[in-house]
DNA sequence: GGTTAAACTTGAACATGTTCAATAATGATG
DNA sequence: CATCATTATTGAACATGTTCAAGTTTAACC
């Protein structure tokens, strides 16, 4: 294989091309989208309804109206197809989950806020979550799979955030390393959640209270020590 | 692909046949152990040496000196093949790991000692480790990936008993649930390992100590807690 | 409008994991 | 040893992800 991680064409549109440069938005960029976005609905279609190993790529193209070559231009593999599908959705649940930080809240309420986002997102779509997880813990070339990497930063971020404020208002003690703890509790978070998600069958929803009841239990373990 | 996890063939040798039943380890066996041995010795060295994506089976098959076909009679797919042989040294290690605690060490250095014993099997074989790692964490269908789960428990086991040892020393107190504390501090440790394995390039040999060091760090955080 | 270069699209060709029907090897039995 | 049922072996055939050289479309420029 030895995909180095990189679209084959993808440029900007004319980038001051030998010609000129300009905006430009024609007919050629609104047809790309157009394109991205019925691959987008084919591969989301069939991936949900018979699995990512049972879907082949040639169903895809075939239901996007495109031919099997324009897919690869659109995505550099068919995992990274998936995980194209799978950020869009871990983006929004992202924003969401940062924008409801309360410097009121108690730290446990504060991470319920945050990891709650994402377990009601992973519970809501099972399946394509299941996929995105299984595939994207260790693959980590292509362009989707940086675009997760740096959506999972920001998560971290808003843990720390969260530990801010719980220092801020005297709820935990000042600590050394913030950022080095919400990863820890991070690290926790995604344990859980894939323990969560493996725990019933391939296409069963998970019992998204059950699943956050032990989530924080686990959460609990570590803010409150083990002495 | 719809694989059910299970070999085709094996079967205990002549389980009570029509005819007969009888322990007769005869050349059948032996030239089973033997194929079994060669397969494994091919894999090892193409995986290593080229990485598990550019070696194909073809390859495996010819440097065992059995035909293709030969090879999926031995593991289910070439996924399996890998984790046969990380299965085979991280049961060695699990067993080692266990065997050193020790009742009158402190928490941290028994952790230590059964982590250290892991992270001393991934430095010494960086590039099988983190093939396994990479593809073992989410598949679990095939005879290896459940043997794989089974290994997991027994560590998990370990850091409990740690606990236990700690509680007994009265270093720290005692517990509502030891095998779930057992479980959060091991959901730190995978998560930490794989972050200490993808943190330099996909051949060069992690650093040993400043992994153990950082994991070290991540325990304590929930062992003190954050109080 | 006509020309042209860049960008996009495409499916045939390729590479490779996996299956399976045919064949061979084994060893129990007579 | 001859027979035969079971088990193991095999590679041709298949399925499917991916590449790429050739063809098509777009739009900047005159």
């Amino acid at each position: 294989m030895t995909d180095r991680g990189e679209l084959k064409t993808q440029k900007a549109p004319h980038p001051a091309s030998t010609r000129r440069s300009q905006a430009a938005p024609g007919r050629r960029q609104s047809n790309k989208l157009d394109k991205l976005n019925r691959i987008k609905a084919a591969a989301r279609q069939l991936f949900v309804s018979r699995g990512f190993d049972d879907t082949t790529v040639r169903e895809i193209a075939t239901r996007a109206g495109v031919g099997l070559g324009t897919l690869f231009s659109y995505s550099l593999n068919k995992r990274d197809l998936l995980f194209l599908l799978g950020n869009d959705s871990l983006d929004e649940v992202a924003e969401k989950a940062g924008a409801g930080l309360d410097p009121k809240a108690r730290l446990a309420d504060n991470l319920r806020g945050i990891f709650g986002a994402h377990y009601a997102f992973f519970a809501s779509e099972p399946v394509l979550a299941r996929l995105v997880l299984r595939e994207m813990t260790f693959y980590d070339s292509g362009a989707q799979a940086q675009r997760f990497r740096v959506i999972r930063l920001r998560v971290i971020d808003h843990v720390a955030g969260a530990l801010a404020l719980a220092i801020a208002s005297g709820e935990i003690a000042g600590r050394e390393d913030i950022a080095f703890d919400a990863w820890v509790l991070f690290a926790i978070y995604q344990v859980e959640l894939r323990a969560w998600l493996a725990a019933c069958a391939p296409d069963c929803a998970p019992d998204l209270a059950m699943g956050l009841q032990r989530l924080e239990r686990a959460l609990k373990v570590c803010i409150g020590g083990l002495r």
